[in-house]
RNA sequence: GGAGAGAUGGCCGAGUGGUCGAAGGCGCCUGACUCGAAAUCAGGUGUGGGCAUAGCUCACCGGGGGUUCGAAUCCCUCUCUCUCCGCCA
């Protein structure tokens, strides 16, 4: 959520950075109503403090029965104006709420502007893509043949867009999961979470899902949520507090399925699980202050590049354009990992800086030092990374020309000794 | 699922209709004392909103609604926590 004074006091320079990410933001509507709010607040206040001013008439000594009884209809009269006065303002915030919820974060100034996917820029890439010396198969051509991934199994348990692990293929998912928890915790200093999947409202509302994107959530009975990422339940583990300056960053990391309905992506990536509607991911998220988010997101970006390039797998980091962050984010990089059998490149990792976007929507705030007033944090997440692509990449990047896979050596531990999957 | 108890500031904990944004304690900050520290003493110390912004003012005692001239306090309701019983991975 964007802070109500900025917007309206900037107006033209919000309406010009938010127009960057396509479409056009008409902002006139928000700067009638914080008027209207700012009168609305103000004649009701005045009108509580008359009716405050007049109840001190019953306390003075003395006071007469008909005194008493001239103070009781004055404010009652006043009192019956107040229920209306309040009803205003109610009516007011919530459309301002509701303006507000929906309106995306600013591009980042450094972010690169541009109107889709093909705008984004590549900041670096590492390694050199794989060339093999036979046809190379794509993932579920692999996985099928080896008996790992089960579509058909994942059909007829839930629907299109599942999968069932067996055997190894279950053994590397597990595998990766504590593999990428190990080196998030030892090496890089984040603190294991295993929240809950299922959240309430204020949740989604807090990290940007709600209201705007309800078509994409798997909602429960008893308004819950089912999580489409940990960035979620992670973010909003600290929603409504006033963390201690001196502990940031707080750093975190979350092993969790995530749930996607993927409305509006029919006939996207329709086969394997490049796009499926649970998959298991490691989140990072970091609270940080506003001036160290930046650092703070490049050095985020390098833990999930360690995570590749332990696997050995190649990829390039790209800054997303305006035109293609996320609602909630600033900024954001994605993580494209080289796949042989599909031929190009895929997002694998999606790192953000929501700067204080998140912070206001969930009020996460920080107190500098003992004394000061208390600030929004600056969120930042990111994959570290997704798992179920991170299969798809070490099939096709480590398939031999019999359909045999192998196994990245630094997963070999997590696979008790498994060096192929054939 | 049944029965009961409870939810107050960073924490503990008082408060059963107005003088309560809220006693007291702890913690924290500032000052005095001290070579320094501890102890002690004095003062300060919540969050958000509005405005004519060194100030004034309004709101907030789990959420929502009601009674009343007036609600932390009374009533209803929801949520959560705790205790006991039942069920259960």
């Amino acid at each position: 959520m964007l802070d109500l004074k900025y917007v309206v006091e900037h107006l033209d320079e919000v309406a010009d950075r938010l127009s960057t990410r396509g479409g056009r933001a008409d902002l006139e509507p928000l700067k009638d109503l914080a008027a209207r709010r700012r009168l609305a607040v103000t004649t009701r206040d005045q009108a509580r403090a008359d009716q405050k001013a007049l109840s001190d008439g019953f306390r003075q000594p003395g006071v007469t029965p008909e005194r008493r009884e001239g103070l009781r209809a004055e404010s009652k009269a006043i009192g019956e104006r107040i229920t209306v006065l309040e009803a205003d303002v109610s009516d007011i915030e919530a459309r301002l709420q509701d303006v507000l919820l929906n309106l995306p974060n600013l591009p980042h100034p450094t972010t690169p502007v541009g109107a889709s996917a093909d705008d984004n820029v590549e900041v670096r890439a590492w390694g050199t893509p794989r060339t093999l010396d036979f046809p190379a198969k794509e993932h579920w051509e692999l996985g099928e043949a080896l008996g790992i991934l089960d579509f058909e199994a994942a059909r007829k348990i839930s629907g299109a867009r599942f999968v069932v692990y067996r055997g190894a293929g279950a053994r590397l998912e597990r595998a990766l999961a504590s593999f990428m928890l190990d080196m998030h915790v030892a090496r890089h200093g984040y603190t294991e979470i295993l929240p809950p999947v299922l959240v309430n409202r204020d949740c989604m509302v807090g990290t940007g899902q709600l209201p705007k994107f309800v078509e994409e959530a798997y909602i429960a009975t008893d308004d819950l949520y089912l999580i489409p990422t940990a960035e979620v339940p992670v973010t909003n583990l600290h929603r409504e507090e006033i963390l201690d300056g001196s502990r940031l960053p707080v750093k975190y990391v979350a092993y969790s399925p995530c749930f996607r309905r993927e409305a509006g992506s029919h006939g996207k990536d329709v086969k394997g699980m490049t796009r499926v509607h649970q998959f298991q991911k490691v989140e990072m998220v970091k609270f940080t202050t506003p001036e160290t988010s930046c650092d703070e997101h490049e050095a985020l970006v390098r833990d999930a590049e360690d995570v590749l390039q332990a696997l050995g797998l190649p990829y390039r980091v790209m800054s997303l354009c305006t035109g293609d962050i996320g609602f909630s984010a600033s900024k954001c990089y994605d993580l494209e990992v080289h796949l042989p059998g599909q031929g190009g490149y895929r997002e694998i990792s999606s790192c953000s800086n929501f700067e204080d976007y998140q912070a206001r929507r969930a009020s996460i705030r920080y107190r500098p030092a003992p004394g000061e007033k208390p600030r929004f944090v600056h969120t930042i997440n990111g994959s570290g990374v997704a798992i179920g692509r991170t299969i798809i990449a070490i099939l096709e990047n480590y398939q031999q020309a019999d359909g045999s896979v192998l196994v990245p050596d630094a997963l070999r531990p997590y696979m008790g000794g498994i060096e192929v999957i054939r």
